[in-house]
DNA sequence: GAGGCGTGGTG
DNA sequence: TCACCAAGCCT
């Protein structure tokens, strides 16, 4: 928790409702504290930019960079990912997690091909018509990679205006009035709303985070309603993550791993971890993955899917 | 809309 | 140590 406001903090009067030109703020500490991102340089192109997307779900940037150079050295376009089966994408996926993500990058490609001419789509209907691209990802591509105007609202975004404009310490569940509350400081030229959304999401990774803001290095330290209201605890309305440790997850997880190291034509499913504590849970792992279109099962074999 | 879904780093 | 965390999406 940050050091609670001093009382000459509190002095100047705190503007709750329409804080100025908050994005004004966030451009200008954004051209001096932007991390220098591979999908951030001139140039990286819209299939890039949406793999990197699909990889940063849920996955730290740290984790994502070397993945991301690879992939696209292998696959440089939409049509040449399409090209490949399913399988070298789940295993190139590596050990990134949420394996699903890649299958579904990989439909997405197909799909790009097919529907789109091989082109990334710009129009932010047709992104979110592509399997595996939601609210965030459909606007983080027209914004980040076309340029165009659209609110882009991540966890880090919906943080940084829960505290700056509601004075909560963190947000509530995803809404759309998120992208209402976005919207609302966007300013009118294009490239600087693309600028403001950027902000808004590194200064929430960066600085304005979830457990230990370091709010004596925030641009909006002096308009942040929460910093004015002496940093309330509104609690955290995040669900909590399962126990990892003999779940379900770790199970599939296994397999997958198994499967990702295996020859192409799989392994026979009575020799796939035989000796995992708990043969219902194993053998519930590669029927779920199997129904998720991961794994494919032929005449006692399990592969991934072809 | 709540639950399910990987993995590795961190305080 | 271990609970929590990390640019969500789908059902």
């Amino acid at each position: 928790m940050p050091e609670p406001a001093t009382p000459s903090d509190l002095a100047e009067p705190p503007v709750l409702a329409s804080p100025p030109d908050l994005g004004g703020a966030l451009v200008e500490w954004y051209s001096t504290h932007a991390r220098d991102l591979p999908w951030r340089r001139p140039g990286f192109g819209a299939w890039g930019v949406l793999v990197s997307e699909f990889m940063l779900q849920q996955t730290p940037v740290t984790r994502v960079i070397p993945h991301l150079e690879a992939w696209l050295e292998r696959w440089p376009t939409p049509a040449d990912l399409a090209a490949a089966p399913p399988a070298d994408a789940v295993r190139q996926w590596a050990n990134l997690g949420y394996p699903r993500r890649a299958l579904w990058l990989h439909r997405a490609a197909v799909e790009i091909r097919d529907r789109h001419g091989g082109v990334v789509p710009r129009d932010v209907d047709a992104l979110l018509a592509l399997t595996g691209i939601g609210d965030y990802t459909a606007r983080a591509v027209a914004v980040f990679a076309y340029g165009d105007r659209h609110p882009v609202v991540d966890t880090n975004t919906r943080r940084v205006l829960a505290r700056a404009i509601d004075g909560r310490s963190q947000p509530g569940p995803p809404s759309r009035r998120d992208l209402e509350a976005m919207a609302a400081i966007l300013p009118h030229d294009r490239d600087m709303s693309a600028v403001v959304n950027a902000a808004a999401m590194e200064l929430g990774a960066t600085v304005c985070v979830a457990r230990a803001p370091r709010c004596d290095a925030c641009p909006l330290r002096d308009r942040c309603a929460w910093r004015a209201a002496g940093y309330p605890d509104t609690g955290d309305v995040r669900r909590k993550q399962a126990r990892y440790e003999g779940s379900d997850r770790q199970a599939r997880g296994a397999v997958l791993k198994r499967l990702r190291d295996a020859a192409a034509t799989g392994i026979r499913i009575d020799a796939l971890l035989p000796d995992w504590p708990d043969a219902h849970q194993r053998d519930r792992a590669i029927t779920s993955l199997a129904d998720d279109g991961l794994v494919e099962l032929d005449d006692g074999f399990a592969h991934l899917a072809r």
